[in-house]
DNA sequence: ATTTTAATATTCGTCAGACCTTTTATGTTT
DNA sequence: AAACATAAAAGGTCTGACGAATATTAAAAT
């Protein structure tokens, strides 16, 4: 364990203790799992109180850096630094920023349709047969008629998870799944009637095939043109909600 | 205003508290810059102690949700979403997991070949004037004899940047800046000789004319080319580094 | 009358020490 | 040897208080 306990100059105390027990554990001077010393302990060692510890270490376990245990054996870790933690952390931030609106509707299609063209592309080169069966399952529960539009769109959700799965690449994934899931919400504002279920249905099928057949252009083009149609249908749909807004407010 | 002060029923208080404030700002029912109750009324309203209320604060501040400050017209602010302070939050959990090992180094040069490839494409679309100055402004810089490593290492990812920059859609422009910085710490490993600093400003120098001419697909296969150079130069420091390890075990 | 200065109230920031709850380890009993 | 009871360790929470920063207000000086 190698932590300086003082060198504190300026600032909120806590601030500047989470600071340093960060820098500690970026620098790994703080090892994976290792045990930090008791919230007593730290108090003392830094010269400041107990709650003062529990609010930086508070920071710090927010950020997903560090864990607490009561209980003799308990105590504070360090974590493993984890790719499902780390997924959640920056969805849960991109979701934010689609949500209160800091992104055009125009350029987060445009990303979309962008990225996971690539995504094809790569998953063209890289899928395995377990990813093809995903793909295929999520395509079958689409197809079924009774599937509620809550249930149509989750599917559709994992579908593009599963393209996304398929480009076996680490950062790739990260970054993707965080795009998708913060279009969720805007997704969620379509109602697909029949037609455009069966068109969704149609256009997934023939992506799952070009990557099958390792087709790489024709995935990414495909791709492409099925999120310009959801662009279509969201513009309609967004074009009705202005309307039956002027119509009828009944806000 | 509108939280609720009470419905608590499991799990760490400060935790739940935070859990509900945090749900309260997502779904808007807790306006930006909204100011929200004292500490010590939200102790009174939630049936809890000073201290642990802010524990929850300062984790919802640690996620950037809110700000406090003291005084009489002080308290505690909701914080508008900022495309900058979720960069760097994305930013920095995308280098934790770089820097902990948890990605290969074959696939993140994949991702970023691929990704930069694409940033290309919509640059050559989008590009403004002053994204090209600005592309200028580093090959300018990068072309100097006397540049030390580190300021090389520091121009070539504002090059990058700037590629990332002019595609114009914000959603890509979020997604790579954490790649492109999460990155840093691998490229700072590379020692460029002369010849590699020269191929490095003439590769930029294409791309940037590729761009300027708005010729897409030859700008993405630049950066294609571009980046698998970085890697071939990489791996001959990693296969220097592990013959270092070797032979001189000054661990 | 205006500007400068001082007092004051408000709110976050920190502190001290205590008690509660959970969890593990130990030791006793059967 | 196994089951149970007991004690100790550590985080979780509470109470009450004081310190520090800052906006408002009042007072004073120009």
């Amino acid at each position: 364990m190698s932590l300086q306990y003082d060198e504190i100059v300026r600032g909120g105390l806590a601030r500047q203790v989470a600071d340093l027990i960060r820098t500690a554990i970026l620098e790994g001077r703080l090892a994976v799992d290792e045990r930090l010393p008791t919230e007593d302990e730290l108090a003392r060692r830094f010269g400041i109180s107990r709650p003062t510890v529990r609010e930086a270490l508070k920071v710090l376990a927010a950020q997903n850096l560090i864990r607490s245990r009561r209980g003799p054996a308990g105590g504070t870790f360090v974590n493993r630094p984890d790719k499902d933690a780390a997924a959640r952390t920056i969805t849960d931030t991109a979701t934010l920023l689609v949500g209160m609106g800091r992104f055009d509707i125009d350029e987060i299609v445009a990303a979309r349709m962008e990225t996971e063209a690539l995504c094809c592309r790569l998953a063209a080169a890289n899928r395995s047969e377990a990813d093809l069966a995903a793909m295929a399952d999520e395509i079958a529960l689409l197809g079924e008629e009774t599937l509620s539009d809550e249930d149509f769109c989750a599917s559709d959700v994992r579908f593009h998870r599963a393209v996304v799965q398929a480009t076996g690449n680490g950062p790739v994934q990260l970054m993707m799944h965080a795009m998708i899931e913060s279009f969720i919400p805007i997704t969620n504002m379509l109602i697909y009637r029949d037609h455009e279920r069966r068109r969704t249905v149609a256009a997934h099928q023939h992506i799952r095939a070009a990557i099958a057949a390792r087709d790489a252009e024709t995935a990414a083009q495909l791709m492409r043109d099925h999120v310009e149609d959801m662009r279509t249908v969201l513009d309609q749909a967004l074009a009705r909600r202005n309307i039956d807004k002027r119509q009828g407010g009944t806000s």
